[in-house]
RNA sequence: GCCAGAGUAGCUCAGGGGUAGAGCAGGGGACUCAUAAGCCCUUGGUCGGGGGUUCAAAUCCCUCCUCUGGCACCA
């Protein structure tokens, strides 16, 4: 068996509900996992949520509950959302899972005995109030830190440390010697020009005193294990390692999908070493595709700006399949997008009503209205020969993971067709007994192209993919190599027209 | 500050030494199968400013300005 598709998202941090942003993220792993299924792959996405850490230890204080209760709570948000945006994970990694604590217990167990953690004194100013130790980021104008943090003491605390430092030129010489590692490649220029500044070792643990909400260390149960070797395992433990060598060999490496704010350090740097720490191979090394932030009205979600856009109200009003669309076609991938109402609303009746669901609509309509929806098996050349053109092309955009530019790609044959319709004009071919080939001809070219546009849009349009072939009645269990010409058979006939995307009239303000 | 990227039509962007491009928005037209959709035509830009190289610069070089990102644990 060849080697899975493996990709994954990032977890999200379970101390909030999830927005835009992150559904962004899901539903681009999503739309790259459907297409390699479309193609025949064997795939697997995995996506999660990262339950440890101080901020949820808080938020369930605040809330007067457990960790455990509420995390439970705020998962279920998340699973909530993935099941109606059609997120169709294979595994669901949440790093309070047994699985997942036992993996990070023996890979620190290991790295322990390897000499590669060690014990060190760190002295520093801490916040009372915030229970967090400060750094000159947290200094204000005049250098002192500001009223926010409460009372601040200079405090000693002896913690955990992996040997990252180590590591640095090893990540050197792997990034240089492995373009493409980080797509786009911009971002790889910058997390070489960041490995390259790397001086010192990462704190890895906290004491139980501070947090207690966390993996215990094997070689010190007064400590937990912080952030990078909890959640960043995550993507190992997940897929079968140190529990399950078969599935593992069979998914690993990853294709890591994650934001720009969380390539530097977290995952080009601490996560590539520690990787390599465990024992990796260069070429069992994982490659990362960065994207950009989804912005609103111009500016980043921020809790104070009070611009959150929450996932459930868009799908709620504009339907999923116009969400996934906007987000897919408007977003350059590795570059941020600006979200706005009125540009979703515009794609929608653009590109998804008039342009692909109208042909639809015609083109059942003339096939019902001359031919009681029969066709005829047949092929107008420089039709089918584009169809063809447009699979080679969308394709190459696909193994790129360029989804924008696949979805314009798949737009270049409705827009096509429905220039095919004008220079055909079958309204008049249907009055003229001696052009009844012709005519079907040109319906059955309209169908068989529907059928074939059908099927390139089922990685990010999976309803309306189906939809289409349900109105053609046409076989709803495809694959990519079913783009092929003359899919639909002789004497098919076709089903009942209905509107697969209503407009919308109403301009969103 | 250092590093990277960007600044091209109202908007989103492509192009990258030889007469300025696409989609959307705006304007006009012919048609009628259709979700007043589709199709055709069209308005619109001294390609951020200034210098330079060249027969020729949006494109190469220098410089300045602006924006974005990274360096600095929030998808």
């Amino acid at each position: 068996m060849s080697k899975t598709f493996y990709i994954t998202t990032a977890i999200d941090y379970t101390n909030a509900a999830p927005h835009i942003g992150h559904a962004y993220e899901k539903i681009l792993a999503d739309v790259l996992v459907r297409y390699h299924r479309l193609k025949g792959d064997s795939s697997y996405l995995l996506t999660g949520v990262d339950q440890h850490g101080q901020k949820v230890q808080q938020a369930a204080a605040k809330e007067g509950i457990s960790p455990e209760e509420f995390v439970t709570k705020t998962t279920a948000k998340f699973i909530e959302l993935w099941e109606k945006l059609e997120i169709s994970y294979d595994g669901w990694a949440a790093t309070t899972d047994p699985l997942h604590k036992t993996c990070v217990q023996k890979i620190l167990q290991d790295l322990y005995d390897r000499g590669d953690i060690y014990k060190a004194k760190y002295r520093g100013f801490y916040s009372v109030r915030q229970e967090q130790f400060l750094t000159d980021k947290e200094r204000g104008e005049d250098g002192n830190f500001g009223p926010e943090w409460g009372e601040v003491v200079e405090l000693e605390e002896e913690n955990w440390y992996f040997r990252l430092g180590n590591y640095r030129d090893w990540l050197l010489q792997f990034l240089d010697s492995h373009p493409g590692c980080v797509q786009p490649a911009f971002r790889q220029t910058e997390l070489r020009n960041a490995a390259e500044r790397l001086s010192g070792d990462l704190s890895i643990s906290r004491p139980k005193s501070r947090l207690a909400w966390g993996i215990e260390l094997p070689f010190d149960t007064s400590c937990v294990t912080y952030v990078w070797f909890d959640a960043l395992v995550n993507y190992i433990s997940f897929a079968g390692y140190l529990s399950d060598d078969a599935k593992f060999r069979q998914l690993w490496p990853a294709l890591h999908v994650i934001g720009k704010d969380i390539i530097i350090p977290a995952h080009g740097i601490y996560w590539l070493a520690m990787l390599k720490a465990m024992g990796f191979a260069d070429e069992d090394m994982p490659r990362f595709l960065v994207h950009g932030y989804v912005l609103v009205d111009g500016e980043k979600m921020s809790k104070s700006l009070g611009n959150i856009r929450d996932p459930h109200t868009f799908a709620d009003t504009f339907g999923v399949e116009s969400l996934r669309y906007f987000l897919m076609r408007d977003c350059v991938v590795g570059q941020d997008m600006d979200f706005t109402d009125q540009r979703l609303v515009q794609r929608y009746n653009v590109d998804l009503a008039n342009s692909l669901g109208n042909l639809l609509n015609r083109t059942l309509n003339m096939a019902k209205r001359y031919r009681q929806g029969k066709l005829v098996r047949s092929e107008a050349a420089g039709i089918s020969a584009f169809a063809a053109q447009t699979v080679k092309d969308y394709t190459a955009a696909l193994d790129q993971n360029l989804v924008h530019q696949a979805l314009e790609i798949t737009w270049g044959l409705a827009t096509r067709c429905n220039a095919f319709v004008e220079e055909s004009a079958p309204w008049k071919l249907a009055k003229d007994p001696e052009k009844a080939q012709e005519l079907d001809t040109v319906l059955y070219t309209l169908a068989e192209s529907l059928r074939i546009l059908a099927i390139l849009i089922a990685p990010v349009l999976p309803r309306a993919s189906r939809g289409i072939l349900d109105q053609l009645a046409a076989p709803g269990d495809i694959t990519l190599a079913d783009t092929a010409w003359g899919g639909l058979p002789d004497g098919h006939v076709l089903g009942e027209p209905q509107v697969l995307f209503p407009r919308i009239e109403a301009a969103a303000e």
